[in-house]
DNA sequence: TATGAATGAGTATTCATTCAT
DNA sequence: CATGAATGAATACTCATTCAT
């Protein structure tokens, strides 16, 4: 339980702040409360609520219960706070996904599950933060969005060339393996817009139906390809 | 074929308006190109880039090729356009939906694929339209807010329905139906995030691979119910 | 009862519309109820009620039962509206004020006494028209305005001339003949704003007591009495 | 004699602000120039020349030397500001109407002179404000009018209290005493109309005028009644 | 970091007015 | 005269941001 980042508030951009930052091996499964700096916490709220737009400055002043010339001290304008906000929250996911994949086996169906799994498990802990993420793309300004749809598309090529590799290596099947690994993409982040980990279904039970699902789509194994199944 | 309803504009809120009005039997398969009044055509494609608050009046009216005052002349507030083009919208998935439940056979297994395909083909022919309103629930006054999500629980009970139609004639096996209908839905909106009808995997192969997922999320038949399967 | 103006719409702007035009001998003293063609009289209910710049147009043509290019049909615009308001308005009390003139006898003090007693009555019987037309002085254009307190003006004189003849005469006693004028015309405006000839104090009440004052005001010699005096 | 409130803004409404602070004795005699904080000092101008619906926000922040976010920083809206000016406006003559009762010996015809005495003062040295306050009360929103209204019932049952009294005591004579009551106020608030203090009529000879007008209207003492005078 | 004052540029909305039919 | 469509120019108000203290 590392001291770190309690509420202090910080700099922004680059750093991967988020809770515990996680060393030992395999703790790309563990997910703490979520313990942003205040005027983070603020924005993660307020833009879920309202969306970036709908929100104003004051609005995060008051949730993060500092002044309005007190966010400015933090942050040099409101998109650089949503920057913050939305690098904060991927860095999280790319730090785990390469935990992932670092700690499984090196064959692509291993890969694979370490990678989806942690996909799921992400957009389960993580939900209003992905959900964010999702939506306020589109309020990046363009060097900034740019930046973070960089981080983006090298979590999409993690999922791309584990499905590469497992259709080189003749272990997946499907025919369109980039139709695939959006789709599966999609897959995780919708679980986002309905699963909460403490409702009626388990963990568990959810990551379990969701792998069986992400594996049919590439068409693992002696399973059929993706096309009018025979 | 009518085409009718060119490019005049409308009153607005009831009616079904969008592209041709379906009366023939099965043409909920059919997607004609979406034809909306200027007004809701320009919402729809700068609600998608911007977002409704990121959205200006001037900016509707510019798309729209009308003045600011002539928008007011056919709506009398931004939030009655956002309200009438997600009315639009969640009307012709209704539409569509009862008429694919009106032409399956009974059962639940057939009914159960009809609905789910006709998700899918909305997901897919409708995406900004879907997309924008799953992104600006939010920023739909509490009245509108509460009127469309009746008809948004109104399909997802559709749904429920036929899933717990199949549970009771030991058709579909879940454990979790609730559970199981989120999913579906979830994953029939996903398509909407990533999926082109005209892009390079076909239409007939995703609603295939879909509807295989669909079919299994709600354990069919012999196949196995949610948990570790087999 | 004369023909003339009833209930069709003016031209506008120059003549003495009201009701019946005055031509008998003494009916300044009679006041028929106002019928204004239609704009006006919704004008001056408008205006009574929310100012010249509170009123819109729109309010103006659904009072008057008209469209708003009906309105426009008659006055090329608002600020025409208002003038010709007041114009037959003042129209009204400059005809009536010559009228008592020319039917009282030559002496400044029956002078004085008709008057006065117009200007009364005036006030008692046209409250709203003579509220809108002070309220609004400063809602006339520049060239309206100068027009209407040239006619505001003769009206103020007439008052001037009789009590400067009467003091001339030495009838009248008053050290300020002009401020005894305006105190005497701000007298009888002010009966506008809260004498109602239905009230409980009867009409000829009203007009001795406030003669009398006026009277006073002027100094009159040995002071005659209030009423009627005779 | 402090002078303090220079020109700093207010917080708005409640308080008595106005000029000096009346704490002595008999001041209600004693007016000193307005010195309003200056939105409110350009309200007053703009409102007298405009009107409230006449006069836009732009020209209010114009006339106090401040931008129009500067506006809305001491008030929320132009109706607020409308209302903090009326009601200090009105405060100052009840606290004025007060201290003259308060002040003058407890006997009808003292108190009552000492009531239009201050009710004339007033609206000689505030005749701008009392001005505005008869013309804008229209402008007035519900709540803020009958907060006002209260305020000026107040002010019009106390001038009708000393009338009772006095006709209750039989130094008055008036056999309409409300009526009476209201026509005193009326020309009270009529003298705001046209008279300037600096004019060639001095102060003294218009409040002995227009106290002996107001006496002879209750019908004082051995003077007869307000109706048809023998 | 808080407070308070301040603002350029914009935001939704309205207004008086026009024109074709 | 009505209807319906249309608009330039405003109108009240807000927003992100700044600065002095």
């Amino acid at each position: 339980m590392s001291r770190s980042t309690e509420n202090q508030t910080p700099g922004f951009t680059t750093r991967e702040v988020t809770t515990e930052p996680m060393s030992a091996e395999s703790d790309w499964r563990e997910y703490g409360p979520l313990e942003f700096p205040r005027i983070l916490d603020a924005a993660l709220q307020a833009f879920y609520e309202h969306g970036y737009h709908g929100t104003t400055t004051r609005d995060l002043a008051r949730r993060s219960g500092l002044s309005v010339p007190g966010v400015y001290h933090y942050y040099p304008s409101k998109q650089d706070i949503l920057f913050d906000l939305m690098t904060v929250i991927i860095d999280e996911l790319l730090v785990r996904s390469r935990q992932a994949l670092a700690t499984a086996s090196a064959d692509p169906r291993s890969q694979f599950d370490a990678l989806v799994e942690s996909l799921l498990r992400f957009h389960m802990y993580r939900r209003t933060g992905a959900m964010v993420s999702t939506a306020e793309l589109r309020s990046l300004e363009p060097d900034n969005r740019a930046r973070y749809v960089a981080k983006r598309d090298e979590q999409q090529r993690m999922l791309d060339g584990v499905i590469l590799d497992g259709v080189r290596d003749g272990v997946f099947a499907t025919a369109y393996p980039k139709d695939a690994s959006r789709a599966i993409a999609s897959l995780c982040v919708g679980v986002a817009s309905w699963y909460r980990p403490d409702g009626t279904l388990p963990v568990d039970a959810l990551l379990d139906r969701y792998l069986t699902i992400a594996r049919s789509i590439v068409g693992i194994s002696g399973e059929t390809a993706s096309g009018r199944s025979r």
